[in-house]
DNA sequence: TGTACATCAGTGAACGCGCGTTCACTGATGTAC
DNA sequence: TGTACATCAGTGAACGCGCGTTCACTGATGTAC
């Protein structure tokens, strides 16, 4: 059954999304390729058609993932709206489509060059975003950015591993209001 | 082989204490019971006389982490020492015997009920505690304690995640500085 | 533009390995007398 | 205190399943004439 070039790249390119999105919601080896291909609408033995291995497949996922967070986070103007969208109790839930750092923030670290350098040059963009989000110096507004993201990325982290939503709510609508505050942190 | 009731009860926390640390280290499902329990000096079969499940070990073996990170924490009597040991070096490399909020945090959201249970009463301890190093009304300590813990974990995360020195360096150094402060963080 | 053939995206079965789990067995410990 | 037996912690092999990877095959696409 070989298909249109073009009905090729698109299904490449609708593995690596759904890729994207089972991985961020039950983790690197919480999926197989059988599972990722079966929800892309193909069979598993097409994979290595289009990538090396599912390390492969992860670099690019990882990527995807974090391309579409840094699209979405380029869109807001002010710090408040970017802190209250990263920790509203949508992406609180949401972590399929949620941001891959707090989704496989501590995996990244035992991962491959591949993904490893996906996720580096997406904290470097982040921060220069964010940084233009503030006022003062330069070296005062990459400070905040450093402790913003730090802060919200914790937060929501933090928020999802607890179990009580009472609780999780606290760790969210607090840091929302002392991060996505146009005070400086320190 | 039978053994001592004291032996075998040692057998069982030395098990415990083995896959604490190669879960930090290489994440639940990157360790399998093989390696825990050949690196506590046992065979694999014996593993059952002591557990249920590999789940239910884990669960154990965060609840041990987290009481480790609990006691270790309260030797800190001023946070500046607190943030400063938490986002050291030392604690940057030593995945394996170091936080396990931020060694496993994006993953303990998936995980059962034990040790989702743990991690939540974990972070409550540490909040309590770390509220206690903060002056100022009981709501506004217990507001930069969140903050605080959130940016520790995240900062530790992002620094781990990231595959330059010298920017993890940055963030490790920053976070120290603003979280470590005793100014305020708004 | 049409025809003939080569290419190759995707299929589906199979392979092999790792790993969680089970089990019959061993021999030292614990206990009853 | 010593002996006989039951218990049971740990052993090591085996099972079975899931999953990453491979492969022969199919049939539509792309290309050469």
């Amino acid at each position: 059954m070989r298909v249109t070039r073009e009905k090729a790249a698109e299904n490449r390119a609708r593995i690596v999304a759904t890729a994207s999105r089972l991985f961020r919601e039950k983790g690197f080896d919480g999926v197989g390729l059988d599972a990722i291909m079966k929800e892309a609408g193909l069979t598993h033995g097409g994979f290595y058609g289009h990538f090396t291995s599912k390390e492969d497949l992860a670099a690019e996922a990882v990527a995807h993932a974090l391309e579409h967070g840094a699209e979405l986070q380029s869109r807001y103007t002010n710090v408040a709206d970017f802190v209250s969208g990263y920790l509203s109790k949508r992406h609180l839930a949401d972590r399929a489509n949620g941001c891959a750092l707090a989704a496989l923030g501590g995996d990244m670290a035992r991962r491959n060059e591949g993904v490893r350098s996906g996720a580096t040059s997406f904290v470097r963009t982040q921060l220069e975003r964010l940084a233009g989000l503030f006022r003062g110096t330069a070296a005062a507004r990459r400070r905040r950015a450093i402790t913003t993201l730090a802060g919200i990325v914790g937060a929501l982290t933090l928020a999802r591993a607890v179990e009580d939503p009472v609780l999780s709510d606290e760790i969210l609508s607090t840091a929302r209001h002392v991060f996505g505050s146009s005070r400086p942190a320190a």
